[in-house]
DNA sequence: TGAAAACATGAACAAATGCTCATATGAAAG
DNA sequence: CTTTCATATGAGCATTTGTTCATGTTTTCA
């Protein structure tokens, strides 16, 4: 908790510069939190795994995802894994076919924010 | 408009399904505005990225960022390029040192969701 | 004008990533 | 039990990406 001074480390700055950084260091979030955040953004980061996203607003099985998407069924499959691991995604087996749908509504929520910003 | 059956390319599958993927195809947004979304959120999701955004919940130089994040220079100017890029960032010069600061809301809004979703 | 400080940028290299291809798993039908 | 359909998965490969290193810009000050 003292203020043990790195100033020599920062720019030639006013001293003000020393505080801030010492202030900034200690009101970020835990660094494992900022990882996983940054796992979870990276999903939503691909064309193909947003196209999915889009595509399940109505349950949907794999190779129908597929077909709407114009890809192979293999590359759907192994999106449909990450989107699962984040949660982003369910699943729901009915015979030799699996349903997908999204999860809870945060995905469509973070989704939403993306397009606002965009489309300012 | 016309109903062009591609039954014969999906899965073995009841009529529903054709049905499901032509109504599914047509509801989807452009599939540049989803490129563009894709290209959104892959600035969020780097740890690097993430945390200078946390940092600059108050307005920072580049070498104090650098100093906060425990990182060089060159590799922060880098990521804040990327970050104005996508008018998440904005900077503000003066004299020697430029001044970085979070372009808007929706970058905490997004950030926030994020969060809401992981620590659920 | 020349040097130093703060920042920007280009090239290069290692690591991560997404698709393809082949194959494995699991369920239903014959 | 064997076959077939829907899906899952592992290895391989090409592309993308983040950092480092060296150097370029811009501003200030002597």
């Amino acid at each position: 908790m003292s203020a043990d001074n790195k100033h020599a480390e920062i720019c030639d700055a006013p001293d003000t510069h020393t505080d801030v950084v010492e202030l900034v260091r200690n009101t970020m979030p835990d660094d494992e939190l900022l990882y996983d955040l940054a796992d979870l953004f990276k999903v939503f980061g691909d064309t193909t795994r947003i196209r999915i996203l889009y595509a399940l607003e109505r349950e949907m099985c794999v190779c129908d995802i597929a077909e709407v998407l114009g890809m192979t069924q293999s590359a759907i499959s192994h999106q449909l894994k990450t989107l699962k691991q984040s949660k982003l995604v369910k699943s729901r087996r009915e015979g030799k076919t699996v349903f997908y749908s999204l999860d809870d509504d945060h995905v469509r929520d973070i989704i939403d924010r993306g397009i606002e910003h965009i489309t300012e």
